[in-house]
DNA sequence: GAAACGATTATCT
DNA sequence: GATAATCGTTTCA
């Protein structure tokens, strides 16, 4: 999968840490059977039991759906919104902690004619436009639940450091609860973030 | 059991 | 700006 993949100490920290660092990173998937690679230009930090926007609030508990979050940092957490729409996550922090990063918008690099494949009618810069559209244009569902991001056919890689001065930082985006939480980063002008 | 809702998106006005 | 699509998870009786 080169470039090569990141360590799993990469993601053994903190959230809100994977989630910065992981702009300006790439998401390789080969699912399908051709390569595709995309730069990630926008993501969100879940950062922990306490977080009341989290799938693993507490209030919750450890579910079948959730449970993911609380396994190996490293392993991606995938699950269905809205009946219709799969989302990714890299799983982060400590094992039994539960914590991830959802990556909302990338920037398409190789593998545009497969992922234009997936999402017909399409402008490019809308191709990998939200999360929903992200997994849409990769190929990824449910079955990369507890996928492991250092390998085939799905995972993630270095790519440019994005410096401080372009990332921008605030609210996530379409939750009800600890809605003021500053935990969404995205690149500052890039025409590759959500609406 | 039944009902309401959700880390979204496309389409319509 | 508003709303439908669509189904697993959560909540409430």
């Amino acid at each position: 999968m080169p470039p090569a993949p990141f360590p799993r100490e990469f993601f053994g920290r903190a959230a809100e840490e994977v989630a910065r660092d992981l702009l300006g990173a790439f998401v390789v998937s080969g699912i399908g059977g051709e390569r595709c690679v995309a730069e990630i230009v926008e993501t969100e930090a879940y950062v922990g039991p306490d977080d009341e926007a989290s799938h693993a609030h507490e209030r919750f508990g450890r579910t079948p759906r959730n449970s993911a979050m609380f396994e190996a940092a490293g392993l991606a957490y995938v699950y269905l919104i809205y009946g219709m729409h799969w989302c990714l996550n890299a799983v982060t922090g400590p094992e039994g902690f539960p914590a991830a990063v959802l990556l909302r918008a990338a920037r398409p690099v190789e593998g545009i004619e497969a992922m234009r494949a997936r999402r017909l009618g399409r402008a490019d810069r809308d191709l990998l436009r939200g999360p929903g559209n992200l997994c849409r244009a990769l190929g990824i569902t449910g079955e990369h639940n507890r996928h492991p991001l250092d390998r085939s056919p799905l995972g993630l890689a270095p790519g440019t450091r994005v410096p401080d001065t372009e990332v921008e930082r605030g609210p996530r985006i379409g939750i009800t609860r600890a809605v003021e939480r500053p935990l969404r980063f995205r690149v500052r002008g890039s025409p590759y973030v959500s609406k």
